[in-house]
DNA sequence: CTCGCATGGTTTTAAGTTGAAACCGCTGTG
DNA sequence: CACAGCGGTTTCAACTTAAAACCATGCGAG
């Protein structure tokens, strides 16, 4: 199931995420969640995925604890998946994905989700990466550096 | 190679993306790239990957249009992978995996790769998403609506 | 020209993963 | 008790992945 890494042992700073997510069901699921998805059998008939499948992905998400496992709430004997903390803080990641899509997999008449600001009902902005100074700031602008103190 | 969408035909504003990048390794590509790897063994060196597997992704990426090819700037005879618009337009998302896991992948004191801003070393912000009155908003503020003209 | 080597792939083949469907087990209901 | 709904696990065929071997092209050296 994990990803092997002959290459290197220890991951990088992007293929440590992508390795704890998985794989795109786990993500669509965690998506699912964000919508207020909890059960085994909402995400199953949201996602439309085989039950063994679900199954392993709500077992590797829990794992890597971006997802938790609660009591239902309504009485129901059954459990519900819910977001852990860790979990949530994917939800800047879904919005880079959503705009993306926005972006460069809709024509421009076809109709497609938004995601809006609950108070008003308003589109939300672009996401926007700033320097300190607040300056916003594209690929071209940044670069990747070991920090001062020596790696490992 | 796509992937099997039985359950509805036209795929979702966070799916489709997700089915065009195809999976991690092309991410880690196109993170390599945005780094300003260009050539096959250049990938294929920094991820460790087998050459058929780079071989696949390159042409899956292409053919997405979100890499293109260009013929090698220093009169080598081979040619160049370089990332399209749409490619580019992948920064936020990898901007967004990569504080992700800042944020739940390394122990504090663990040292790790920070983007900073070129023009003076200072990491930069994290990623927030605003709503159109400049509010900073989170998962629990926002939610997804159809459009006011009617979808399809 | 020929040899050898670097680059950039493709082919081959075994091992692992996926997914549809069948099956299982529990709980509440008639 | 039978039965239906929910939440899974098991089974098994089809597909994908990955490592290694192989192939092709364009050099530069002898």
């Amino acid at each position: 199931m994990a990803k092997r890494v002959s290459h290197r042992d220890s991951m990088c700073g992007v293929a440590r995420p992508l390795d704890a997510i998985g794989d795109w069901w786990s993500l669509l699921i965690v998506r699912d969640a964000f919508e207020g998805l909890r059960r085994f059998g909402e995400f199953q008939k949201s996602l439309g995925l085989a039950k063994n499948i679900l199954s392993a992905r709500l077992r590797n998400l829990l794992a890597h604890g971006i997802m938790e496992t609660v009591l239902a709430a309504d009485g129901s004997p059954y459990q519900e998946y819910v977001l852990t903390e860790k979990g949530r803080g994917l939800f800047p990641l879904l919005v880079a994905l959503r705009q993306w899509g926005e972006d460069f997999f809709f024509e421009p008449d076809e109709a497609h989700v938004l995601l809006v600001d609950r108070k008003n009902g308003l589109p939300v902005r672009r996401l926007e990466l700033r320097a300190q100074d607040g300056r916003v700031v594209g690929a071209e602008d940044t670069m990747v550096r070991l920090p001062s103190i020596a790696p490992e």
